[in-house]
DNA sequence: ACTCTATTGTGAGAATTCGCACAGATGGAC
DNA sequence: GTCCATCTGTGCGAATTCTCACAATAGAGT
């Protein structure tokens, strides 16, 4: 049997169809194809039905996978092993956090940390999703909450406020009632941020809804609204003016994620410290 | 991390040597030291020394070793399901059995388990050695002992008596206080035969020693001595003689052994069911 | 109705990989 | 000492595998 065919057929169940696991594979779709067709082949055991539009796991299938799934989490604790027994400051650490984040207090510094540390070479993801460390999507990650996933070792490293903003002939221009806001859309329904502003507008109405911070913050810059925008975003904008209403402000915590199998490495502990420094 | 190179390492760190691995895995030794070579690049990271005669894990070599371990365990485990999950009888079953007991007892009772099911191929390798269940390279074994691997499943469906034979002449003509042996090498000290025949030999001489009990049953034959053979074996052949003596034989068991994954398939219930008629 | 995007399928040339044959070297058996 | 078996290394031709480009189809959004 090919370990490669049945990385392929892993992947393709994981991610459910051909293309997805040839991106993830880093490989053409017809590949993927070839090794599972190649897997059933040597099993002599039908594991996809190919249906016009994707693939779907007959019952074989899902048992054949469900029984190797682990040999991928043994791979991934391969690659975690290989980053860890590194002695020397170098490589590629790739750091994955919200995009605010990643934009405003990782990227402008990073400069700073190849000065300290030349050998290392950063891919910085500012995505919604959270990467999966498990899986080695990322080395670090910074997360606005607590990790519950198993093997990760979490530790808050800041803490940041939001606030009300908009752009300053807006705010001079209308009374509180009849203020109009930019907000995320329901996807984001269960963040803090999201909750506070649903309830302080109220009956008020929403004019914009997107799923981009940075949308938000051009929207409000234009007039149309008010946004709640993270501080260190909100206060380095000219453009932008902060309207202070009483109560407490809503806030997240910010953690800081390590697998801990890396956790001990020097490049993953330098990367770290910078991190923190980004925060402080 | 292409996983045909993580194969192909994990089967060199068992075996040894790119020779013992590349039999286990039905490649040549270049291909072995080729994809050991392109995991090291593709990692970055030195697993072997490369000695004049042999490959040596590094450090970091047995550390990947170790985690990896599990992965050829799960692959096994694959192969296992898949077995088990042919609905029908049919396939190739490869049976492992001492040799003597392969030769004698189950080989030649085979066309009458084909005669059943045409649909199976047996594979049957008469070994010392006791073949690994659990790695796959047999589907179902007698073993002369009950098995303490976890995962399998054994039951005792035989017992059978050695005793002693030489040729009708010799025994015609020499007195027991001049009687000569024949016996496994040292090798087989352990075994309960082997005791036993020391015992009885006492001073007299040990005039031959073989591993191969069909040498044994050859060389009493011959009229070189007396060698303790399964009776099974002894009476069936008119040029030996059994010397009957006092106390209580010695005797083995036969263990019919299967790993707890396939014990439903309905193949291996039909061709388990045919070993235990032959041993009936 | 249409466009746009995402999916799987097909064919051909290029790149890669593999096995074979041979060499060199070493340790053990006789 | 000599032979034999075993192990690893090298070069080359053959077989395989991969990628690329294009096609077909379906669904969502405009």
């Amino acid at each position: 049997m090919d370990w490669t065919d049945l990385q392929h057929f892993l992947a393709l169940a994981r991610e459910g169809t051909l293309s997805a696991a040839a991106r993830n594979l880093n490989v053409d779709h017809v590949t993927v194809a070839r090794r599972v067709a190649a897997l059933e082949a040597s099993l002599l055991l039908k594991l996809v039905d190919r249906r016009p539009r994707s693939y779907e796991l007959t019952e074989d299938g899902k048992r054949i996978a469900k029984i190797g799934a682990p040999m991928a989490e043994t791979a991934f604790a391969i690659e975690r092993a290989v980053q860890a027994s590194k002695s020397g400051i170098g490589g590629e650490i790739t750091i994955s956090a919200p995009p605010s984040l990643a934009n405003v207090l990782i990227a402008p510094k990073l400069i700073r940390l190849r000065r300290l540390h030349p050998g290392i070479r950063i891919k910085l993801i500012g995505e919604k999703r959270t990467a999966s460390l498990n899986r080695r999507e990322a080395d670090l990650a910074l997360r606005l909450s607590r990790p519950t996933e198993p093997g990760l070792i979490a530790r808050k490293i800041g803490y940041f406020e939001f606030a009300l903003y908009g752009s300053p002939n807006y705010l001079k221009t209308t009374p509180p009632h009849a203020f109009t806001f930019v907000a995320y859309d329901s996807s984001m329904d269960e963040a803090p941020q999201q909750r506070w502003l649903m309830r302080f507008a109220a009956s008020r109405e929403i004019v914009l809804r997107t799923n981009d911070l940075e949308n938000q913050a051009a929207a409000a810059r234009t007039g149309i609204g008010l946004a709640v925008l993270p501080k260190f975003l909100g206060e380095a904008d000219p453009l932008l003016q902060r309207h202070d209403i009483g109560g407490r402000p809503v806030g997240r915590e910010v953690w800081l994620v390590v697998h801990r199998d890396l956790r001990r490495t020097p490049t993953i502990r330098a990367v770290a410290g910078f991190i923190e420094d980004c925060l402080a």
